[in-house]
DNA sequence: CACCAGGTTGACC
DNA sequence: GGTCAACATGGT
């Protein structure tokens, strides 16, 4: 199957219709989304989201010098919350101090080597914020496309299953932005961690 | 009531 | 290198 991933994003967009990801207002918006929607629904985020917009807390400098506390109240809704305050004031500082600007505007090697050094960001998160915030061409890998990976029969762990995406598609930025947000759409209704439910991916 | 969500970390093989 | 519990709320 020589055009295999290119067949999936189009079966999938014909069956969703296009995404336009990721749902936020700045880049720093994205950043935080990245972050809070570790492990949790998107709605929770949502609904996170909004209240650091009711405190005018949605940006580099004000989440940085913000009380912990306030930052808890605000994110409880997402689980992990006291972990998740304490990376997401040390990824606001990191952005402050240096400039949100200049370090998505890195070469994307670099930026990604800096975003795995903070706390609370792992390849996922990296990637999302490189993809959608940064604008940048790299795939991202979430529990869903491993899954339908392993239904289509790839295997293997987060660098390879990224690297068998962006070897078989083109280096597009809004394709990778619109299939990894297609994955995720067709996952949540279809592709549990016990349930697999008329897959239409088999068949791809 | 049990299971799950747009993961990451640190400990332990 | 890989695996695993812990992290915690809210929805089904």
């Amino acid at each position: 199957m020589p055009d295999q991933m290119l067949d999936l994003y189009h079966l999938l967009l014909a069956k969703f219709g296009p995404q336009y990801w990721w749902p936020a207002e700045t880049e720093f918006e994205v950043i935080v989304g990245a972050l809070l929607t570790q492990q949790t629904r998107w709605e929770s985020v949502e609904q996170a989201i909004a209240n650091l917009k009711d405190r005018s807390l949605l940006t580099p400098a004000a989440l940085a010098d913000a009380d912990q506390g306030t930052i808890e109240e605000c994110i409880r809704c997402t689980g992990f919350y006291r972990q998740k305050a304490e990376r997401l004031q040390l990824l606001s500082q990191y952005f402050d101090h240096n400039g949100i600007t200049g370090i998505l505007g890195m070469p994307v090697a670099e930026l990604r080597r800096e975003l795995l050094l903070l706390k609370g960001v792992g390849p996922e998160t990296a990637d999302s914020i490189i993809l959608y915030a940064a604008h940048k061409p790299i795939f991202v890998i979430d529990a869903y496309t491993k899954r339908i990976c392993e239904c289509i029969g790839v295997t293997g762990g987060y660098e390879t299953l990224q690297k068998h995406f962006e070897d078989s598609l083109p280096r597009d930025t809004h394709l990778y932005q619109e299939f990894h947000a297609l994955i995720v759409m067709y996952g949540k209704q279809y592709c549990t961690r016990k349930r697999c439910n008329d897959c239409i991916i088999a068949r791809v």
